[in-house]
This record gives structure tokens, sequence and C-alpha cells, in this order.
RNA sequence: UCCUCGGUAGCUCAGUGGCAGAGCAGUUGACUGUUAAUCAAUUGGUCGUAGGUUCGAAUCCUACCCGGGGAGCCA
């Protein structure tokens, strides 16, 4: 049995691949067959005078998703996806498939959902999954080569704390238990115990988001390092990006062009510093004139562009009646294309006021909103780093800054083309009394909070840490307009099933 | 919870008060190199649900259900 990706490697000799049928095209003594395997697509060319009747009839009973082995010469052949095609000598059906549902015409979200468990087989799904397997894969290799342990936070966790987000309750024997919505806390102390580790696993938040950057379990990867402060968490945070998109470049050329990635962006990534700025210098910047001017431009192109497409809907519209039927098709199709556009340029333009409004009345103190994420992003090509936010509006266990106590060290990395923030994380409290303080603002139990104040009891040391979301990188890296496409079965809000 | 857009054939959509439509998929046939093949024929409908207005409702009104996008919150 061969792989479809290895086919480069048999040119000209006979093989067996076992497959699915993607799509099939027939005449009357040649059938076309497109056979995913998992590993890649191969056109084979099913022949009457190669293969006999009794072969050939078979193969034209066979209807998408049909699973099959097809023997055959392996021959170069550049009018062919992939380069390569197979001049079958023999087709073994395994199964006739049902009618499949999702045709290589246009679906809608919903039904794609629905049908998750089969639309995982289409192209572009099983492309972002293959980025996804190499991202997370890069993720063990950089922790491991920089001297990580992985340890594994756990899933249940008896405190509701940190406060803030609102987790999913569950019965424990007769206990209330939580899902994690991090196991960072749980990484401090492993931390304390081998000096650098990360924690990987799904976190859980019961949030009722419905965008496209939210799920309500997701993966995330958390180190945590003893003896870090501020500057090498951003230094790590930094060279740990550069190091996964540089090896998705690496080794899926082919699969970010399924997936239709432009790569220009991502490969100054690879090779550009992060531009590295404060929460203040992050306030200034959004109530400058220059973020005024951007919001203003985009508003006018956005306007003009509306106009435009307006007057090509009329005129097409009007060629309709007496169009062929090969135009009315191309037409509909860019009818179809108009609509969504107006759309999402109408959806712009109410927003960029709002945008604008925000951008400029935002006030030193107050944490960024997705709008100003995406307006401070948009004026960068690689991911920038905001540091050092205001102590208020993040989390307890966050260090303050000796040079300004309103400030906490914290770090949020940014992701460029308005992807948003793709990694949180901070220095952290070392200072037992500092902390017990902290933890009495925040009206959170202290003794919940004993085991954590422990590690501060018993040779303390500064230490830092973040998490890196799983499924908004992939978003990014993949350029997909939402979450949902970036892990196998989404949970989000009224997402259960499949 | 709030704002906003939507729900019409298996799928994607058009249809804004007067006979329920198209493309694709399916089925039947034609075609020796197709790339979402093409061409011809053909099957397919509880217009989200319930009520109301009207001679007449997919279309107007009310309520509800479901979905998309966004706010809040966050990775």
């Amino acid at each position: 049995m061969t792989y479809i990706k290895q086919l480069a490697d048999h040119q000209d000799e006979i093989v067996t691949l076992k497959g699915w049928v993607y799509n099939s095209r027939s005449s009357k003594a040649l059938h076309f067959i497109e056979l995913r395997d998992g590993s890649g697509l191969c056109q084979c060319i099913v022949s009457l005078d190669e293969v006999g009747e009794e072969i050939f009839e078979a193969a034209g009973t066979l209807k998408q998703e049909s699973s099959v082995e097809i023997s055959g010469k392996v021959v170069k052949d550049d009018r062919s996806v992939g380069g390569y095609e197979l001049h079958a000598t023999d087709v073994k059906i395994l199964q006739v498939a049902e009618n499949y549902p999702i045709t290589p015409k246009d679906h809608g979200v919903e039904f794609l959902m629905e049908n998750r468990h089969l639309w995982l087989r289409s192209q572009r799904q099983w492309a972002a999954m293959q980025v996804r397997n190499t991202i997370q894969f890069a993720i063990h290799q950089f922790f491991q080569k920089e001297g990580f342990i992985r340890m594994d936070a756990p899933i249940f966790t008896g405190n509701a704390a940190e406060g803030t987000t609102t987790l999913f309750e569950t019965d424990y024997f007769d206990e209330k238990a939580y899902l994690t919505q991090s196991g960072q806390l749980y990484g401090e102390a492993m931390a304390m115990a081998h000096g650098k580790i990360y924690t990987f696993g799904p976190t859980f938040r019961a949030e009722k988001s419905k965008t496209r950057r939210h799920l309500t379990e997701f993966w995330m990867v958390e180190p945590e390092m003893a003896f870090y402060d501020l500057d090498m968490n951003m230094d790590l945070a930094e060279s740990f990006i550069r190091f996964i998109v540089k090896s998705v470049l690496d080794k899926h050329e082919n699969e970010l062009n399924i997936l239709q990635r432009d790569t220009t962006l991502l490969k100054k990534t690879a090779d550009e510093p992060f531009k590295r700025i404060s929460y203040t210098e992050a306030v200034e910047q959004l109530k400058s004139d220059e973020t005024r001017k951007l919001l203003e431009t985009m508003e006018k192109d956005r306007k003009e562009e509306l106009g435009s497409i307006k007057n090509e809907l009329e005129e097409i519209k009007k060629e309709h009646g007496s169009a062929k039927k090969w135009r009315k098709a191309q037409i509909d199709q860019r009818i179809k294309e108009i609509h969504a556009r107006i759309d999402q340029v109408e959806e712009d333009l109410r927003n960029i006021p709002v945008w604008k409004e925000s951008a400029a009345n935002f006030e030193w103190g107050n944490d960024f909103g997705g709008s100003d994420e995406t307006i401070l992003t948009m004026q960068y090509d690689t991911p920038v780093l905001v540091h050092r936010y205001p102590a208020e509006v993040k989390a307890f266990y966050m260090k303050r800054d000796p040079e300004d106590e309103k400030l906490a060290l914290a770090l949020d990395v940014l992701a460029p083309e308005g992807y948003g923030e793709i990694v949180g994380g901070s220095q952290r409290e070392e200072d037992i009394d500092v902390l017990k303080e902290r933890i009495a603002e925040h009206d959170l139990p202290e003794d919940l909070f004993s085991w954590y104040l422990d590690l501060r009891k018993y040779g303390s040391v500064p230490h830092s840490g973040f998490g890196l979301g799983i499924e908004r990188t992939v978003a990014w890296i993949c350029g997909l307009s939402h979450v949902r496409e970036t892990i196998p079965f989404p949970r989000m809000l009224g997402r259960l099933r499949p």
C-alpha cells in the first residue's frame, strides 16, 4: 500500500492506493476519479481499454466518498492535482457511498457544522488540521529543546477562582467541581519543582460569547519559568511564536496554498523582531491623529466600494435577462459575492464610527476592546507585544511594576491581520504578604489559595509565564476567519454535536 | 443579557401583495483528457413555528424558535 504523498518516489511503478472518491468525471471510455487517502489527492484514470468492461462499469458506479482500492501506474502529469496521476489497471470497490451531503459546491456554516464529522474530509479542513498538528508538534519541539518539562494540570478544580470568568460547574461526588479555565496556578507549583515547565491541555470557559474568536472548550499551552522576569518572559514568547511560524512555513507550502493563505506577513513574522510597546504607548497611539486618519480613510474606502459594487449589481442584473446560459451562471455567482461583500461593508460602516469613538475616547486604565486591538494591530505587520497594563484590569497574581505601582508586569501578544490576542501572561507576585493583600482586594477566599501561598513560603523566587491559545494561533497562521475551523469538533454556544 | 442580519427544494440562493423559481446534487441519456467537466431530459416544496391583517401572504404585522456576526468577557 502506498500513500499519495509518496507518489513522487514511485514514478512509473505499479502501486495500490486505498482511499475515498473525492470527485469523479466520466466520458464514454474514461473515468477520472479524484482519490483522497488522507495524505493528499490523486487523479486516477480508469480507461475502458486498460481495465476491461466489467471493471470499467463498476468504476462508473462510484459516487463521492465511496471507498476503493485502485492499482495502477504512477505517471507524472502537470495537468493533474499534485503533479502525478495513476493510470489504473485494477479497481476494487469496498463500498459505494450513499449520496454524500457535502458537494463540491458552496455550503452554509450551519449545514457544514451539522456535518462537521464529514466536513473534516474536505480539502481546506484537511489542510487546517495538518497545520494544527504541526503547530502542536512545534510547541513540544520548542519547549523540549529549551529544557522545559511537560507536566499536566488537572482539569477538575475545586475552586472557581481568579474571579472573573464563568466556569462550567460539575458534580464531583456531591461536591462542586469546576472545569479548569487555566493550568497556570498549578504550573507555578510545578515550576518550583522542575524550573521550567509547560502544560498543554484543554480549558473551559462558560461565557456566552458568540464571536469568531471564542470557543467554550479550547486548547492552551502554558509555560511557567522560575527565575524569569518580564523581559525574559517576552523574549521567550517572541522566539516561541517565531519558531511555530517557521515550522509551519517550512512544512506546509502545499497546505497554506490550499488555504489560499498569503504568506507575506507570516514570512515577516519569521524574520523580523516583534514590536514591543507599553500599554500607555498603545493608548497614546489609539488616541493619535494617525489612528483617526486611518479610520477615516478606511471609512471613505468602504463607502466608495459600496457605491461601485452596488452599481455593478444593478448593471449585471439588467444584463441577466438577455444573457446566455453560461453568462447567467457567472452573473448569479457574482451576485452572490456582491451580496456577501455588501453585508460585510455595511457592517464595517456601522462599526467604524463606533471604533473611532472608542479609540478617540479611550481612557487610560480600561482594558482594550476587540476593536481597539484590531485598530492597534492594523498598524503593524508582525505580532505586537503590549506590556505593563493597568493592574486594576489584570489578575490578582500579577506582579506590580516596581517603577509604577499602578502597572502590572503583564504582557499580551496581539497577532497581526486582525487576529487579536493570542498570548496573555505576566511576571507573578512572589511576595506572600503582597499576594495575600491582592487576594483580599479581589474578594477571593484565602483558604482556597493556601497551597498557592505555600509556594511563596518555601523558597519563593521571581517567576513568569504565559498562555498561548492554540485555536487562535491556528486561525491566524492558516488565515481562517473563525476558530471553529481550527479544531476537529468545536464546542461553542449552542454547539455540542457532533 | 443586549445590538444587528438571516431562515424558501438534499445544498447554495433569487423571488417585497396576485400560478413556488434557478443553479448544483440525485435519476436517465450523450461525449476518449476531464479539473466545481460539458450538453439534453427529469424527480424534488409544511416558504422556521403559531397567530393576525387582506378578496388574496413566501412577501405586511405580532410573538416565539433556530442560526450568522458583534458588544460585554477573554486565549
